[in-house]
RNA sequence: GGCCCCCUCGUCUAGUGGUUAGGACGCUUGGUUCUCAACCAAGUAACACGGGUUCAACUCCCGUGGGGGCUACCA
């Protein structure tokens, strides 16, 4: 049999590095087994779930490389692929578990819960439903909503050691007296994750169920639900969980940057797939660079490890490095120029033309593509001067004296020439190296810092220049 | 509190009874260089602890400790 997996998110939030990595890994064991992969939009919490997070989430997943056969938007034969759209499904399976007598109605308050809970942790018990309910004769059950009651429905537990293969953990076990019955239909009618993820990857004909750790503890429970529904539980891989910097759990705001804080950082989609999918997988063979190509063809889950990790930006950020030096210069500008687009930063000082000559001299220079935007100020005519304290040194009026005769000298149109530049300073100017170019840096671009100047030389105009020039003059002045 | 999962350099990891415990990021130093970055070279640093089992444990077992998860009419 082919190999059915599902990513399921539930549409309170956008996808953060927890989320990308179960949908990542899904689609990279689907796609290595030939398999399908689909996507299912958990959205049965009516109260946090929005339909624009539906979206965002499937943009984000097609950005990052991620695609799914079937899912809302793609349909397929076991649709619908919102949840919300499958109540029924959901009701008839109820019906079917009452008739096995394997669910009932209970009519407990939030209050009796409550008390109950705190009951059996006094008495330092499991902390578990009571199943008192369980017993309520039909006569009871009836009166009760006869008189307005609105019960939820849950399903009886059976006790006995539960135990599976996770792929991920190994064997699992779990004691079943331990778990009180727990609730699969809501008093509004609207299912619980229990009910509803069994239902659908039975009803979907899902094989691998590839979750978060978090999820370990709901497995019995659905195992059981799966088979009281008369379906065969699917195999289990547990994800463990990615962990902040300091190894607190990745809460909304440390670390758990969404995929579109990460889109406009300027990191490729390969680059957030090759590093997620290092926090917890390696090859065996220490490559680490990956494309997401080569991560379908690589990947396989018995070589996922089982402790928690943790995200660190500076491996991110290496590897950014990494990928953007392996692309080719036309696929470095290309990208370059979409992201500047995208995040409505494109130089207004040079038309499109000039743009991938002066792009291309910061490839080897950034880790994310937003560092472009502060770098490309250096061909900005109107960037603001800095690190000019540079031209205090007494040596630099010479330099701008030279620089001034040059430049004045230079064609209206004629593009600067390095060496020639270079040939005059030497043969006027007594300082070399470092106390030669610093200034000279500085006085052109206005920075301390940047690419060769033989290199961004070429990209300058005689205009550009003098400004600058006369700028420095008078500030040195 | 109860139950479950996890534990190799600071970080990501390789390792499945016998290894100088390997690689990568970071960091340090040196090289290259007009600067930063990149690049090259070298260095730094780990088997949480305590008991077993065994001729031999990072590897197996048991405890302790630490971290995490679940314990919802959230998923």
């Amino acid at each position: 049999m082919s190999v059915r997996v599902r990513f399921a998110p539930s549409p309170t939030g956008y996808l953060h590095i927890g989320n990308v990595r179960t949908a990542l890994f899904n689609f990279l064991f689907a796609s290595r087994n030939n398999g399908e992969l689909i996507l299912r939009i958990e959205d049965t919490d009516q109260e946090r779930s929005k339909p624009e997070y539906t979206q965002q989430i499937m943009k984000d997943l097609a950005w990052l490389g991620i695609r799914w056969n079937e899912g809302p938007d793609v349909g397929g034969k076991f649709g619908p692929y919102e949840q919300s759209k499958r109540l029924n499904h959901y009701r008839d399976a109820v019906n079917k578990l009452m008739e096995a007598d394997r669910a009932y109605y209970c009519f407990c308050s939030t209050e009796d819960l409550d008390a109950i809970k705190k009951e059996n942790q006094a008495k330092g018990l499991p902390p578990k439903y009571n199943n008192r309910c369980r017993g309520l004769e039909d006569s009871e059950v009836e009166a009760k909503i006869a008189s307005g009651q609105k019960p939820s429905v849950r399903f009886m537990v059976e006790e006995g050691m539960l135990e599976f293969e996770d792929i991920i953990r190994g064997h699992v076990k779990f004691d079943m007296g331990l778990f009180g019955d727990f609730v699969i239909l809501r008093p509004d009618g609207m299912p619980t994750f229990h009910l509803a993820v069994c239902v659908d990857d039975g009803l979907m004909k899902v094989t691998h169920v590839i979750r978060g750790e978090d999820h370990l503890p709901n497995t019995p429970r659905h195992i059981q639900l799966f088979r009281a529904m008369g379906f065969e539980p699917p195999k289990f891989a547990h994800l463990s969980l990615i962990m902040g910097k300091g190894g607190e759990p990745l809460s909304k705001r440390l670390g758990a940057m969404s995929v579109q804080e990460y889109t406009q950082t300027g990191y490729l989609p390969d680059v957030i797939d090759n590093y997620i999918a290092l926090l917890g997988w390696a090859p065996g063979d220490n490559r680490e660079i990956f494309k997401l190509k080569e991560l379908e063809q690589t990947f396989s889950l018995d070589r996922v490890g089982k402790s928690a990790s943790i995200f660190d930006l500076e491996k991110l950020n290496w590897l950014s490095g990494e990928h953007l030096r392996q692309l080719s210069d036309d696929e470095f500008v290309r990208k370059s120029v979409e992201y500047l687009e995208l995040q409505n930063a494109m130089p207004k000082f040079a038309d499109k033309s000039k743009l991938f000559g002066l792009i291309l001299n910061f490839k080897d220079n950034i880790a994310h593509f937003d560092e472009l935007i502060d770098r490309l100020a250096i061909f900005d005519p109107e960037a603001p001067m800095q690190d000019v304290e540079i031209l205090k040194q007494p040596q630099a009026a010479e330099i701008l004296i030279v620089l001034k005769e040059y430049f004045e000298a230079l064609g209206a149109s004629e593009v600067p020439n390095y060496e020639v530049l270079n040939q005059k300073l030497k043969a006027s100017v007594t300082v070399k190296g470092k106390e030669l170019f610093m200034p000279l840096r500085v006085a052109l671009t206005f920075r301390a810092h940047g690419p060769e100047l033989k290199r961004i030389l070429p990209h300058m105009t005689k205009e550009l220049c003098l400004k600058r020039i006369y700028a420095a003059t008078s500030q040195h002045v």
